[in-house]
DNA sequence: GACGGAATAGGATGATTGTCCTACCCTCTG
DNA sequence: CAGAGGGTAGGACAATCATCCTATTCCGTC
């Protein structure tokens, strides 16, 4: 906790403030007023405003990850651990009412800046994209996992952006429900599917 | 066509750049680059850059009442009309993989700065809220058309987004396909459950 | 052909931006 | 106590931005 170097609250104050106003629209002034540090001496941690951002992003896909290998540890069904995933969007259903997805807010936003560390970027959504499609393969469905996948990741990218469009947190518990039940379905298909192929043998 | 205004010229010109690059990213000189207008000579047509998103979002909001309509005209079943929805996704592909939704990230951008004209901006949606939710109803499907709409608005965004961050038109189509099965089970469902209230009647 | 107002050009302005520079202040080490 | 070096402060810098101002050009009317 109090080991934090100020590089540490530097990439901790440009994430909040990345993610509540945007990159451009954050000024090396905003971070410096949360950081409560002197403007000009960014570049004694920096040499760039671009690579405070490829540090947020690093420290992003470092967390994402970590998260996503500690699902594998709780839940020992697949399914199980893609209702951690979809259960982000109740968790941090406040959040992202006020300023969307995280990730898909940044990417878009770095989509149309053309900034060169919009491949970095995307990398959160190949990060989770992986992530579903192995849990999908092992639920049974590995011919279509990687279709799932993308599936129930753009379901919740227009889940983020309505809800926070419409400020609606009604919404998303509403269509967490729909995605719960999605999932269920996927089971059962791949039951069958996997019944059937056994039949067939 | 060629009784085009300067104004016109730089609302058409503006609501490109704000497509492409973002509303913030897009500087006077941007336009001026386009229109081959004198920078400071904006200001006899507008009063500020807000005034320009102003009217920028005015003509979407025209050009997206007047396709409705067309709509509703052209497909004498509201299932038609919905799949002409869908279809947008089809028709503007080349340009979502490049540039993402114009509705949704523009909303999102105005989110993020939390700018004046961001309630302006979300007519948008919900003009295709409404148009949707009317759909739907007249679907048979009254009791949820409001769920539904808002669950084909974010299913789109979604697809926008990931087709936009993944660079993949593939996706888009594979998306669409999805959700006109959907949309067929949805009218199932309601000649069902007509069928049903009229049985209980 | 002279006038007037609409339309335009292009530079000035002040604020803000990311970036850089230099002087300073700690806190160790010898 | 002297020196060194990591860390910091705060101003200077050029570029860019939206905005404003004024001189000029264009065009229709008398």
């Amino acid at each position: 906790m109090s080991d934090k170097t100020t590089r540490d609250h530097i990439v901790e104050a440009a994430d909040q403030l990345f993610y509540r106003q945007g990159y451009e629209h954050t000024s090396f002034s905003d971070i410096a007023d949360v950081v409560q540090i002197s403007r000009g001496n960014f570049y004694y941690h920096f040499k760039s405003k671009d690579e405070i951002l490829d540090a947020v992003i690093n420290v992003r896909l470092t967390n994402t990850r970590r998260m996503l290998e500690q699902w594998e540890v709780d839940g020992k069904h697949p399914a199980d651990r893609i209702r951690s995933f979809i259960h982000i969007l109740i968790a941090n259903r406040a959040k992202i009412k006020r300023y969307g997805c995280p990730v898909g807010t940044l990417c878009t936003e770095l989509a149309k800046l053309d900034h060169a560390s919009h491949t970095e970027a995307n990398r959160l959504f190949t990060l989770f994209r992986t992530w579903l499609r192995r849990q999908f393969a092992l639920l049974g469905r590995k011919a279509d996992a990687d279709e799932l996948a993308m599936h129930l990741l753009a379901r919740s990218q227009g889940v983020a952006t309505l809800a926070n469009a419409f400020h609606d947190e009604k919404f998303i518990k509403q269509e967490v429900k729909q995605m719960l039940d999605w999932l269920r379905s996927c089971t059962e298909n791949a039951a069958r599917n996997a019944h059937d192929e056994h039949g067939a043998d």
